[in-house]
DNA sequence: GTCTATATGTTGATAGAC
DNA sequence: GTCTATCAACATATAGAC
């Protein structure tokens, strides 16, 4: 029993060890750019020698493949609390997509790993991308609701119209990312565009009365 | 004399194997992503030893740049040769975006360089990003024509319609290269939205009748 | 212009002592 | 879990012979 609870402590000890390593990898996300993540440079700012980091990741892409989910974890949670009172459907699907791109604006070196492909040769793990498909299918499911209660027209309860929505949100994010990557959401050249593009999409699917 | 013709021939063969040189350096690009493209890599693919690729690049930096250049030329030409016989405006514009997601879906290494910023510390050269400003004033001046024909509604000529294009376009763009690299324009799953993206443009800006 | 040789630095990853 | 030591590989870049 002694030892369980040890093992507990040791467990919770060596999660935050991870968290740690985790944060500083993402610092050097957000000043240097992908490319500039290695192991090395992860030891260095933690103050390990890069042996040890192997015994909290098995490898580089092991890294970037734990920045992709906490990418992922973070983003379900800032739209989920972005809709967290509105009704669901339109609203909520509106709320949810704003929020997107607010939160891609503000984590910029998180939101390139996930939205772009700027590691050759990496791709994330089916358990990182499973998050992902979730999140997909947060929005496939606002735009069914949406459509049942009469806000948009039948066509939108689609994949396609799923698909049309992620291209615009991650149109917004992709020109504000390479061209104006320092402003945040309501200076943003582009993401400031948000609302007027989502609106586009809304009329587009207009139900007919 | 002679000296003027000798040094023309010279400089000819020098500019061809610059060419070369950067045909090597996109194939890498497109095979293993803006990461894998070194110097190293580059002159042993062409037959030489490093330090003499240096004789045509004065860095690694400079290929790149010599990349993003080469970019910028051909999606250009791609879009001139879309719209070549089109009425200018409003379908010169249409035309001209749907080549541009054409060209980036095919040239997708490239596209990615100039479009994402996947190599740490990598800033196009001023002469480089001019083409880049020249494409998108080129966009901006068909808004203007076609709302001058009656074709867009007056706010289309605007700055932040072109920036609302470049949304679109870019978005459908990064989607289908993150999330499905492979597929052809056609058989795409986000770059055969891109008529339904240009037509939801053009609703948005119907002009009053 | 191309080469050999070299300086100098980096990386990812492993073996094994403590 | 952390370290030292080390590997093998690779990189950018320069000096100088031919």
């Amino acid at each position: 029993m002694a030892t369980t609870i040890s093992q507990t402590r040791v467990s919770q000890r060596r999660q935050a060890t991870i968290e740690e390593l985790l944060d500083h990898a993402q610092a050097i996300l957000d000043e240097e750019g992908a490319g500039a993540v290695t192991v090395s440079e992860v030891a260095r700012r933690i103050g390990m020698r890069p042996p040890s980091v192997y015994k909290y990741f098995d490898s580089l892409h092991a890294i970037y493949d734990g920045l992709f989910a906490r990418g992922q974890t973070r983003i379900v949670q800032a739209i989920e609390y972005a809709v967290r009172d509105r009704e669901p459907g339109l609203a909520s699907l509106l709320a949810g997509h704003r929020a997107f791109v607010e939160w891609s604006t503000r984590e910029l070196g998180l939101a390139s790993l996930m939205f772009w492909r700027p590691v050759p040769g990496f791709v994330p793990s089916p358990e990182s991308m499973a998050a992902a498909q979730a999140l997909s299918a947060l929005g496939r499911e606002e735009l069914r609701v949406a459509v049942e209660r009469g806000e948009l027209a039948p066509a939108a309860d689609s994949d396609e119209a799923a698909r049309l929505l992620t291209v615009l949100v991650s149109g917004v994010f992709s020109q504000q990312a390479s061209n104006q990557p320092g402003a945040d959401f309501d200076a943003g050249l582009f993401t400031s565009l948000t609302d007027e593009v989502l609106a586009m999409f809304v009329r587009h699917y207009r139900p007919t009365p």
